[in-house]
RNA sequence: GGAGGCAUAGUCUAAUGGUAGGACGUCAGCUUUACACGCUGAAGGCCUGGGUUCGAUUCCCUGUGCCUCCACCA
C-alpha cells in the first residue's frame, strides 16, 4: 500500500470486484432470514440528478449493515416507464405521435428505452455503490407489469370494487384529453370581475359570465345574515329565464365580489365539490373541443361567448359594474390552453368504507421517522372520494375490458389473455348478460398509481408464476420519498389490503429531499440541476454516500461542498492509517497490554452504540458515533502505541489490526468502497475469510473483552497525555520534545509506560503534583529537560 | 384553509430536565519516521414571551420566521 488513496481508480476496480463476486444476489436456495427491499422506480425521464442519488445512498446503507448481518437479501430495482415524462421522451427520441403509431407498436418502443435507459442507470448506480441485485429488474411497462395490472383491475371489479361513474374531470380542450392536477400550471390574467344583477336581493360577481347558462345554483355563506332570508328561495337567471335554488354553504367566503357565488357545472373545483356534495343538476354549457354548446352561442369559444353574453346583458341593464383584476386560471404545462371541466365516464376503486381498516394499517407499520405516520393519518382521514384510475390518454396500461355493443354490459378480459390491449384484441366470450359477440373496446388506461401501488405483488410474481410470494411477501421495507407518500405509500396499502389482506412490508424508511446549495429543490425550469454522474466523477461514490448520510432521516438537505472535502479527509485519513499499519504490522498476533485493552472497550461500547443506531434506521448517528471513534483512535490510541511498534514491540498488532477492522466494518454501508479496498488490502484472508467486507460478518459486543480496569487506566493514561499535549504548546514545545520528569498521582498501571513513550518522557514517577488535571482528581508535575 | 417539520457559534449540524458535542471557517503553536487532505491549542452558540419544575436549550402554551405536503383561489 503506497502513496495516496486514489478514490478514482480504487472504485471502479472495486465495483468490478463486487460485480464479479456477486455479492448482491438474492440467493434462493439459502435458508439465511430474507430481508426484501420495495423501492421506487425511477421514471425514465433523461438524466439523473444528486437529489435522486440522495435518497438512494440512504437506502443502500441501510441495506448494506442488513446484508451484513447476516440477511439474505432481496434487493430489486425497478424502472418507471408508465407515464408521461416517458411519453414525451420517447416521441421526442422517435419523433413520433404515440396515437398515431398505435398503442402496441409505441409500448414496443417505451420498452426498447428501457434496454438503452437500463445501461446508463446502471452505471450510475454502480457508481454510487447501490447494492440492487441486478436479476430483479423489472419495468413498469413489461409484460409480466401489465398482466399484474390487469389481473388487479380484474379482481377489484369482481369484488365489486371497481365501478364506473361520469365525473367531471380536468380537460384540455386543445389537446382533448384529460390532464392530471401535476399537468397543470398556474397563469396570471387580467380579466373582468363582472357584478351581475338577478334581482334586488341576489347579485353576484363573476370572472366567468359565459357560464350563466350551465348556473345550477347559488351559493352564500350560513354566517351571512344578510342572506339568511334567501337561503332556499329560487331566483330566475338574467336572460336565460330559468330558475335556480339559493344554498348556504361555508365554502362562500362572504367577503369577497358580493358574498354570492353561482355555481356552475363546471367553472372550477368548487362547483363540482358542490355538485356532488348537493347532487345538483348536471348542465353542460362546453364541449371536449372547448366549445359552447348553448343554443345562440353554439361553437362559440368561452371567451367570444363572454363578450357576447356580457354585452347582452348590459343591454338588458344587468350589468352593475365591471371591475379589472387580476385572476390565476389553470393552464395546461404543455399546450399552454386553458383547462375546462368536462363529464367523463371514469373507474373508480372503492375504498372509503375502508378508512378504519386502513388507518389500522398505517398503525402497524413501523415508520421511521416516526412523524411520517401522520400524513398518512390526515390523508385517509381526509378522503373524501374513491380513487379514480382511469385516464383519457392514449399511452398507458388499458383496461382489459369492452363494453357490449347491445346492452352496455362489461366484459372482462380471460386471465390467460394478459396482457390486453382491447382496441386490438377481442373478447373471448360473449356478453353474459345479452349474448352479444359485438363489443366496444374501453379507450381509457390506468392511472400509474394503479400500477405502481402494485410493486410487492410484482416483486413476488403474484400475477404470474408466484415464486417469491411465499418467499419475500409481504416485504420488509419499502424505502420512499415523504412527498408521494399520499400516493404511492397508500395506494400500495390499498392494494396490498385488498388482494392479500396484508401489509405489505413491516417497515417504512421515508427520505427528505437532496437540495441545491441554496436549499431550493432540482428543477429543470430552475436551472439548479447538479448532473449525478459528473459529481459521482469528480468526488467519488463514498463522498456522495457520506453527504447523504450525514443529515437525518426524512430530513432535507443542501449539497454542500464542504461534506465532499470532509468525507475525503475522511477517507484520505483511513487510508493513512491502513498504510501505517501495513507497513509496520506483519501479523495482528501479540498480547495486549492495558491501553489495547483500553481502545478495545471503547470500540466496543461504540459498536454497541452503532449498531444500535442501525437498527433504529438511524443510519446517520451510527455514521457519526463511528466516525468520531475512528478520528478519537487515531489521534489518541495510534499515537500512544507508535513507540511500541518503532521499537519492534509486537504486542499492539493484535489490537491495531482488530480494533481497525471493527471500525472499517463500522463505517462500510456508508462508506462502501474506500472500507472495501482496505479490507482487501489488509485483512482479507488475514483477519476475516469474506470476500468482501460487505457480506462479512456485522462484529459483536462481547462484553469478556471489556476490562473495566484498563477502561479506566486508559482513560486516566489520556487525560494525562491531553494536559501534557496543552503543558508543552503553552510551552512552545514540539510534543514529541523530551520531558525529564513526570509525576502523575493516578494509578496508571502499564499505561503508564505509553504515556511516556508517548509524550517522551525520561522518567515516569507515582505521586502527588502541583498541577491539577481539571474534571479529574489526578495531580500532575511535569519537568522539561 | 388543513396537516407536519424546523429554529442551537460566521456557516452546517448533534445530543440533552442539571457544566451544549462535532465539522467547516477564524486565530495561534508544532516539519511528530501513516497523513499539512496532518497534529496541538484558543476564541465563539441554545429565536420571542409565558407556564410546569428546586432547576428548561430540552417538556407544555403563545408569538415570530423558514420549509414541506394536502386543499383552495367565484
Amino acid at each position: 500500500m503506497l502513496g495516496k488513496y486514489d478514490y478514482k481508480q480504487a472504485e471502479k476496480r472495486i465495483a468490478e470486484l463486487w460485480n464479479k463476486e456477486k455479492i448482491y444476489d438474492f440467493d434462493e436456495k439459502s435458508d439465511k432470514p430474507v430481508y426484501a427491499i420495495d423501492t421506487p422506480p425511477p421514471t425514465i425521464s433523461g438524466r439523473l440528478h444528486i437529489g435522486h442519488l440522495f435518497g438512494l445512498a440512504q437506502h443502500d446503507s441501510m441495506v448494506r449493515y442488513k446484508r451484513m448481518r447476516g440477511y439474505n437479501i432481496f434487493y430489486p430495482i425497478g424502472l418507471d416507464n408508465n407515464g408521461l415524462p416517458t411519453e414525451i421522451l420517447v416521441e421526442k427520441e422517435h419523433n413520433v405521435v404515440a396515437e398515431k403509431l398505435g398503442r402496441e407498436k409505441f409500448i414496443e418502443l417505451v420498452e426498447k428505452t428501457k434496454e438503452k435507459y437500463e445501461e446508463e442507470y446502471k452505471s450510475v448506480f454502480h457508481a454510487l455503490a447501490l447494492s440492487v441485485d441486478w436479476s430483479l429488474l423489472y419495468t413498469t411497462m413489461s409484460k409480466d407489469v401489465r398482466i399484474a395490472s390487469q389481473l388487479s383491475f380484474m379482481e377489484l371489479y369482481k369484488m365489486g370494487r371497481a365501478y364506473r361513474k361520469e365525473t367531471p374531470t380536468l380537460w384540455c380542450p386543445k389537446d382533448r384529453t384529460a390532464v392530471s392536477q401535476m399537468e397543470l400550471e398556474d397563469k396570471s390574467e387580467n380579466t373582468k370581475f363582472v357584478y351581475i344583477r338577478f334581482d334586488k336581493d341576489v347579485e353576484i360577481a363573476t370572472t366567468r359570465p359565459e357560464l350563466l347558462p350551465a348556473i345550477v345554483a347559488i351559493f352564500v355563506n350560513p354566517e351571512d345574515k344578510k342572506r339568511e332570508k334567501l337561503v332556499g328561495k329560487m331566483v330566475e337567471v338574467p336572460l336565460f329565464g330559468n330558475e335556480v335554488k339559493v344554498i348556504a354553504d361555508q365554502r362562500v367566503d362572504p367577503a369577497k365580489g358580493t358574498g354570492m357565488v353561482m355555481c356552475c357545472t363546471f367553472g372550477d373545483q368548487t362547483d363540482i365539490e358542490w355538485y356532488k356534495a348537493y347532487n345538483l343538476e348536471l348542465r353542460m354549457a362546453i364541449d371536449d373541443s372547448g366549445r359552447m354548446t348553448v343554443e345562440g352561442y353554439k361553437g362559440m369559444k368561452p371567451k367570444e361567448a363572454r363578450e357576447k353574453i356580457v354585452d347582452e346583458l348590459r343591454k338588458g341593464g344587468y350589468v352593475l359594474k365591471e371591475q379589472e383584476i387580476e385572476h390565476d386560471t389553470k393552464i395546461h404545462e404543455r399546450c399552454k390552453h386553458e383547462i375546462e371541466f368536462i363529464v367523463k365516464e371514469q373507474w373508480y376503486i372503492r375504498y372509503l368504507d375502508l378508512k378504519d381498516e386502513l388507518l389500522r394499517l398505517g398503525a402497524q407499520l413501523k415508520w421511521h421517522p416516526e412523524y411520517m405516520h401522520h400524513r398518512y393519518d390526515n390523508w385517509v382521514q381526509n378522503l373524501q372520494w374513491d380513487w379514480g384510475i382511469s385516464r383519457q390518454r392514449f399511452f398507458g396500461i388499458p383496461f382489459p375490458v369492452w363494453y357490449c355493443k347491445s346492452c352496455g354490459e362489461v366484459r372482462l378480459a380471460e386471465k390467460e389473455q394478459l396482457p390486453v390491449n382491447p382496441l386490438v384484441d377481442k373478447p373471448k366470450l360473449k356478453c353474459e348478460k345479452c349474448g352479444s359477440a359485438e363489443f366496444v373496446p374501453e379507450a381509457d388506461v390506468l392511472d400509474t398509481w394503479a400500477t405502481s401501488s402494485l410493486t410487492p405483488l410484482i416483486n413476488a410474481h403474484w400475477a404470474t408464476d408466484g415464486k417469491y410470494m411465499d418467499k419475500i411477501y409481504p416485504m420488509s421495507l419499502r424505502t420512499q420519498g415523504h412527498d408521494i407518500i399520499t400516493f404511492w405509500l397508500f395506494t400500495t396499502i390499498v392494494k396490498s389490503y385488498l388482494h392479500t389482506k396484508k401489509l405489505p412490508w413491516a417497515d417504512v424508511m421515508i427520505n427528505g429531499h437532496g437540495l441545491d446549495p441554496h436549499g431550493k429543490p432540482m428543477h429543470k425550469s430552475l436551472g439548479n440541476i447538479i448532473d449525478a454522474v459528473g459529481t459521482l466523477e469528480k468526488y467519488g461514490a463514498d463522498s456522495v454516500r457520506y453527504w447523504a448520510a450525514s443529515s437525518n432521516l426524512g430530513e432535507e438537505a443542501s449539497f454542500q461542498e464542504k461534506d465532499m472535502t470532509s468525507a475525503q479527509r475522511l477517507a484520505n485519513k483511513l487510508w493513512n492509517v491502513a498504510k501505517f499499519i501495513d507497513q509496520n504490522c506483519k501479523d495482528f498476533g501479540g498480547q495486549p497490554k492495558e491501553i489495547d485493552r483500553w481502545i478495545t472497550a471503547r470500540a466496543l461500547y461504540v459498536l454497541k452504540d452503532v449498531t444500535a443506531l442501525f437498527e433504529d434506521f438511524n443510519y446517520a448517528g451510527a455514521k457519526r458515533a463511528a466516525e468520531e471513534f475512528f478520528w478519537f483512535f487515531s489521534d489518541n490510541y495510534l499515537e500512544f502505541v507508535k513507540y511500541r511498534i518503532y521499537g519492534k514491540d509486537t504486542s499492539a498488532n493484535f489490537t491495531l489490526g482488530h480494533v481497525f477492522l471493527l471500525t472499517l466494518k463500522m463505517l462500510a454501508p456508508v462508506m462502501p468502497f474506500v472500507t472495501e479496498e482496505i479490507y482487501q488490502n489488509l485483512f482479507r484472508d488475514k483477519l476475516d475469510k469474506a470476500v468482501s467486507i460487505h457480506v462479512s460478518a456485522w462484529p459483536t459486543f462481547d462484553k469478556k473483552w471489556v476490562d473495566e480496569n484498563s477502561l479506566k487506566q486508559g482513560d486516566a493514561a489520556q487525560k494525562v497525555i491531553e494536559y501534557v499535549r496543552q503543558w508543552k504548546h503553552n510551552n512552545k514545545m514540539a510534543l514529541n520534545a523530551e520531558l525529564a520528569e513526570l509525576v502523575v498521582s493516578a494509578d496508571l498501571g502499564d499505561t503508564a509506560a505509553d504515556v511516556a513513550g508517548a509524550m517522551n518522557v525520561k522518567k515516569m514517577t507515582k505521586g502527588q503534583g502541583s498541577q491539577k488535571i481539571p474534571d479529574t482528581d489526578i495531580s500532575v508535575e511535569i519537568t522539561g529537560s
